[in-house]
DNA sequence: TGTATTTGTTGCATTATCGCACAAATTTGG
DNA sequence: CCAAATTTGTGCGATAATGCAACAAATACA
């Protein structure tokens, strides 16, 4: 269907753009720094954080916009209307519990990932991940198996739209070399990621597919960089995540 | 501040009730119906729904829409810019693991509480709790908790503005004898639930308090109902919690 | 099959929003 | 303490959204 001018609502799009103007880095904003942020114009910005603030999704000290518990009710909707956590869980639970490592299900949402289940077992990542947690795709094990199972110009125009920041010194960068990590994942049927996230963390991820085939999410292992290599990494842990993403296609429609 | 109506977007307001449309329940809906769930004149339901595909939020068959892992990001911004699961959830592993039960820490929003950090043992609950997810503040320990930290006036506003449904035999659905466990719950200083949520399923929460004795959130931790008495469950679970709370209260302003 | 009912789409007059420009208030810097 | 600079609040014309009603298309039902 074509898209067409009258049938957009310029005010809804306004208002949600300010919203995801709140971060973890800003989560208190000021008319302006919210205006700035979110690209509007001030007394735009100002009707939508005073009409935020009367339906309860912000709080308003006079001076500071934050945004109140009430706009997760927007979001975990759909969290809890994704069958995919709820059924992959139990298999994560028992995975995490045979591997002894952290495990997680995440799924692409443009050039990020976003996780919908995770088993943790011990602390080896500095940021808490939780369901609705975010990482870039390029530098993480769960993000490249899921862009090595889109087409390639797909894959290429996602890595183009975000600027590439080096996470640690291992971390890939470039293009062309990402490009070619993403064909071998494509052929060899999982990623490895050593320690490009975060240093000293290190995960081997494989796809997730549903009944049909279909690419839907990636299931991976995420530990700490022991002395032991990360083939030997891959080789114990490897074979147990495509047994549990095998089981998952019989079961996920 | 007073609001004037000239400060108010409706576009705004409409498109985030056409977004809460979406839950668990009915997590695909025809333009009629979201129309019908959120109250709204079909075609201005219809121009909320397009303006949300069109941005990403939502997807579209050409049926039904559903929404898209993108509005996660208007809802974890929020838990993301929240100190509170941060600081607690270290605590909360350690809690876990020491004494070897599911461990939670909830706020209040309206009428129901928010899981904002948890740390899962075993699966007790049918559902799956995760931060964001919510439960009816009546019949939780967590949500008495909070409930009774209010006003009375305030806490009684709350009960009667939202129906009461009882989810097992367990559940106290009367005003009165829930406000009389309120006043019990603020003078001993925890609340203990007893099957009133789930079939087998018993919790004992306790306030989390900051450092000028404001209850910000609620304590807990939730098990299968065994052969030993709630009594008992208070008895060998409680002094923990109190613990953690009290250690909480000086590491959140 | 034919009819009734629901659903999706469009036109249009009414009504509200947008963003500019300016005023008021607040903060910054000497 | 004052003045400059920044931020916040507001009036207004141009522009866009609203909701009604009418219509078309799909669906249900007998």
């Amino acid at each position: 269907m074509n898209v067409k001018q009258s049938d957009m609502m310029g005010g809804l799009a306004k208002g949600l753009r300010v919203i995801e103007a709140f971060t973890a880095e800003t989560p208190r904003l000021s008319i302006s720094e919210a205006a700035e942020i979110s690209g509007l114009d001030r007394a735009t910005t100002r009707r939508c954080l005073l009409t935020l603030a009367e339906h309860g999704y912000c709080a308003y000290d006079g001076k500071f916009f934050t945004v109140t518990p009430r706009v997760l009710r927007l979001g975990t909707g759909c969290l809890a209307s994704m069958p995919l956590p709820r059924i992959v869980q139990p298999w994560l639970d028992q995975l995490s519990e045979q591997i002894g490592q952290s495990t997680s299900v995440a799924i692409l949402d443009g050039a990020e990932i976003v996780y919908v289940a995770r088993a943790a077992q011990r602390k080896v990542m500095s940021i808490a991940l939780m369901p609705g947690s975010r990482l870039p795709a390029y530098c993480t094990s769960l993000g490249r198996v899921m862009l090595a199972a889109l087409p390639e110009t797909q894959a290429l125009e996602l890595l183009n739209s975000h600027p590439l920041q080096p996470r640690t010194a291992h971390t890939l960068h470039d293009i062309d070399a990402l490009m070619t990590e993403l064909a071998r994942v494509r052929t060899q049927g999982y990623a490895a990621v050593d320690q490009e996230v975060e240093q000293g963390l290190r995960s081997v991820a494989v796809p997730v597919k549903n009944a049909r085939g279909v690419v839907v999410a990636a299931l991976n292992t995420g530990l700490a960089a022991s002395s032991e290599s990360i083939a030997s990494v891959i080789e114990t842990y490897l074979p147990s995540l495509q047994q549990v993403s095998s089981e998952l296609r019989g079961v996920l429609s």
